[in-house]
DNA sequence: GCATAAAACGAACGAGCGTTTGTTTTTTCT
DNA sequence: AGAAAAAACAAACGCTCGTTCGTTTTATGC
């Protein structure tokens, strides 16, 4: 009989390939995108044809995924554990959130720079399921800012997306060596009009 | 004999066909990216079958730099127009900037658009003639910023790469019929640690 | 040590890719 | 009107794509 379908069989005792198999296609779509990785390139990086990726994986798309999913879970723990030693003054957690939230994009793994990199506009039959895990991160942002506290005037939506935009978009300026992650989240964080703890213009 | 070369022809007396080609083009690389957009989607989109597409230009490569230079071209002109009519305030030159750089991102063609969509590393040929053409952009902005009265232990660098970083992400989350570019451009300005005219903290 | 299941192989499939080429149609200029 | 140039056509080229499939190897559990 040919392999069992790979979908029925998940969870089974080993999968020893599988770990090792999503680091290439990590790395393969942080380099080139989604489309310009080919299950070829995929493969031969993870030392395989490209046949017995299917074994693994249902389809390109499903690898893809994984790989996202893999992605927005390392983001978050990094994030969630930097905003759980940060005690309570809310700017102080929101710059340990933005300093991990950095430091996992620029110098970790490729999964978190395929979660920006990768588009879900790219892969229309799983965009939504894309979306949604981005967008639930990005809620954890939203919390962050709405404890701040801040002049009535600013919008804290807008506020939000500058400062991710902002952050995400370090992907296409940084290089190793210069400014570490941590201290070009503090500069920029410095930029916005964020008043420190007890230091609000209306007291 | 056969067509002949086509780069060598370059400024003929017509090529009436050249710019519904570059506008198919031009929406096709934006709503599916560099690799995703096959010269026979392009052509289709053009009305014409995928080899006389090469009558107008030598290589899908050249093709993705025609869009590109175009939509870089169109965003300095409107930015610099905007620039030219906002007086003399620093601050008022760098919002002008800002409400004309996201306007013409969010509403205007898709050159525009292609030029933050479709990334230097989808094209290595032509990889650092894109970043070239993206970098004299942002120097306006290097101005701009440089000319603002800021505190000094502000990072000019960081400053300008958090708000053009935050304006380009908008591409992301923006919907027609929501907030128009421009305000989205003004809330974002005002979420900055920008001092108004003629009130230096330092004075 | 042998049945069994996991995992990789090797070869192919049809489709679509970017591109080339010789020819034909359309337009322009005289 | 008729030559010349511009522009599109139609058909293929070699190649790579994502994926399938029957078989063979490798590891596990009794």
């Amino acid at each position: 009989m040919a392999t069992p379908p790979a979908h029925a069989r998940a969870r089974s005792r080993q999968d020893n390939r599988r770990q090792p198999l999503l680091d290439a296609a990590a790395a393969c779509f942080r380099a080139r995108g989604f489309h310009a990785s080919s299950m070829r390139h995929i493969a031969r990086a993870a030392g395989m044809l490209p046949g017995s990726v299917y074994y693994h994986f249902d389809s390109k798309e499903a690898l893809l995924v994984a790989v996202h999913d893999e992605g927005v879970r390392r983001i978050c723990a990094a994030v969630d554990a930097a905003i759980a030693s940060a005690g309570h003054d809310p700017r102080a957690r929101l710059a340990a959130a933005c300093r991990a939230h950095l430091d996992v994009l620029l110098d970790e793994s490729d999964y978190a720079q395929v979660v920006i990199r990768v588009l879900p506009e790219d892969v229309p039959a799983a965009a939504s399921e894309l979306a949604a895990h981005r967008d639930g991160y990005e809620q954890r942002f939203r919390h962050l800012v709405a404890a701040l506290d801040l002049p009535p005037e600013m919008d804290r939506g807008h506020l939000r997306r500058l400062l991710l935009g902002g952050l995400n978009w370090a992907r296409h300026w940084y290089q190793p060596g210069g400014d570490p992650p941590a201290h070009i989240a503090d500069a920029m964080l410095a930029c916005l009009r964020i008043p420190a703890a007890g230091d609000g213009s209306t007291p």
